[in-house]
DNA sequence: TATGAATGAGATTTCATTCAT
DNA sequence: AATGAATGAAATCTCATTCAT
């Protein structure tokens, strides 16, 4: 039976029902996977009937789909500030790396489908946004890393594309574990894998 | 003479049907997901009929709990000689890496599987090994961390649970990507992560 | 001075909308079929939502049973005309054609209806009416041709029921391509039909 | 529950069950409408569950597409032959209408189909073969009355197209009523129409 | 060993209808 | 009169699994 969620203050603004139904889907995907999940599941978190969610959307895909885009959308807003900010290499992946957190504290939801599903869904047409995400997302992480070696900030002794997929990853899979509201901010998180990935876990012996 | 073992039927070696068919379905659980793979997919590509999978095995779960467990089996046999071997945490440390490549390097599939899966699994009974392997998984890492902040090689000002998800998440996402048969080794591969992991991809001043 | 006859709301002539929105009924169930309208699509078409047709009427059904009985109402008025005018069988024939062609013109979209649903419904109930109207029919048809063969004006070597069919065919189907304010006038459509069904399409050698 | 049509005798050629249900299919459609035959009552006619028809076909419409498809393969078959015969078009007009009455013997479901459904199909691309058809169809037809009246076979004072839709018509809505094993053979019912399509049914004063 | 055909449970989707505002 | 949101029943479709051959 529909677990109710909340019987909503006195009056909401009324175009928001979208917003909160993707809100609840975008939890429950982000939990059992896409797949895994019913339409009847989301139903229930919403509190409404299964065959209801199609008043508003036109299928569990476009639901899927309207999350990443959201997503995606906000991410490049705050990458493309910083990166049309003009700062160095090292700034510019400092400021990469707390902005993903601060993504993933706002969507970790969305971060988290985003992980587990993108790879099977870039084949699909209709998901091709996906693809085109991933492509500035490269170009933007092998410019900085590339411009930070030449500068003389990064080790040039690396191979370039082993390390943009480490800092990649390595940022995005926190997504995984990380909650919201938790101990620590999103910022002390970025500070401290920022740590690590720039200076690494060895003690240095100075 | 030639050494005939048995005047066999008619095809090739029957016992290894089994495991090329198990191969065969890793690799499309790991390429599409596991509720997105159709019993019929994984039976495609083995250019037979969908029920034909069931005179080998029980269930399609039973194929992923096969899977599964032929890998774990194999990555706790190498990191247990790891671990009996009494080295330091740093010498450990070093160890585990390049012994987690070498399984990317071998049971690629499986570890895409398991990083996808293995947190809706570990609920279900049949699967309980999964929680036993993560929980000695677990420990193994956090007592070499912890042994090496101890013995002054590894910071001590990082949060040690952070710590421990950075380098876990480090090595294992690399299965995504991974394509074995590639440029590097998985030797290589695991020097050069063990290179940024310890010392940073910041270049020093000397 | 202009004679008003109420103070009327604020739009339009109100029992009005009831045609209006039945006129684009019949016009969306004639285009796509009874059973493939969605009331939405004929709410569409009038530009209001689903859910405010039934304002209007009680049900999808209900306005269905209205356009085919408003149609057939009118479509016996007008043969009533006729058939009481005590007219000879050929002259009778020519008549009924005729007035066949000027409800095709009024109600093309009802005829169409007519056309592809009666079989269907005459099963329940609410259209007995359909069923009545076509026992009606088929005896003032078969009458007519009986006579007109007793009075030796219509051919005595053929089938009389498959002429019957034949007429009647011949005469609806025309709804299924006709489009009013095309070409041809339904008087001149009716005059080159008669000539075809009573004289045929072959040459006289005279 | 559903209704087993025959235990079937002993055992039936492999690849014609696709034949029979498609059989199946087409007398439902036929009878009750595309849109209003739900799959359950197509299997329930074939002794089977509603599931079990996508073993055979993937999706309702495709069984559809491909009754249509044989009819008219089929069709065009039996006219091709007619239209290469270099018959006269007094001849080819009836072999015309002979060839049609078979179809109808033959395909009657079908035909019923393509009658009630093919102006609501034609619109999706899927369905684009049955506007080919009705293209090649006019042409065979106009090509045929034109030559007629050129020839002087054919009266002259009539409107060609309205003569073309009459004759077409008027011949295929047959199908609505003719049922296969009846009173008359589909020779016969041609002979009948030809006679009245070519000469009237009004008796001539000779 | 494998096929061909089916089952049966459940998933997604559709849609006429209702109802508070 | 009309909207926005929902219900609930039923439809189409999916798919792991079974089983006789």
């Amino acid at each position: 039976m529909p677990t109710k969620k909340k019987p909503q203050s006195t009056t909401a603004a009324p175009p928001e029902r979208r917003g909160e139904l993707l809100h609840t889907a975008a939890e429950v995907f982000a939990e059992q996977g896409y797949n895994a999940t019913t339409v009847r599941k989301i139903a229930d978190q919403a509190g409404m009937l299964a065959g209801s969610l199609y008043y508003h959307f036109d299928s569990k895909e476009s639901m899927l789909e309207e999350i990443l885009r959201t997503f995606l959308d906000e991410l490049w807003t705050g990458y493309d500030t910083v990166l049309d900010a003009g700062l160095g290499p090292r700034q510019t992946l400092e400021a990469l790396v707390t902005e993903s957190f601060r993504e993933i504290d706002r969507h970790r939801p969305a971060v988290a489908i985003y992980q587990r599903e993108a790879k099977a869904l870039v084949a699909q047409e209709r998901f091709g946004f996906l693809a085109a995400s991933q492509r500035r997302f490269e170009k933007a992480w092998l410019t900085t890393l590339e411009q930070g070696v030449a500068d003389g900030v990064f080790r040039a002794d690396l191979d370039i594309r082993l390390t943009y997929r480490f800092v990649r990853d390595t940022v995005w899979v926190a997504a995984s574990w990380y909650r919201p509201g938790g101990q620590h901010s999103p910022e002390e998180i970025a500070r401290q894998y920022l740590s690590m990935v720039l200076d690494g876990i060895a003690r240095r012996d100075t």
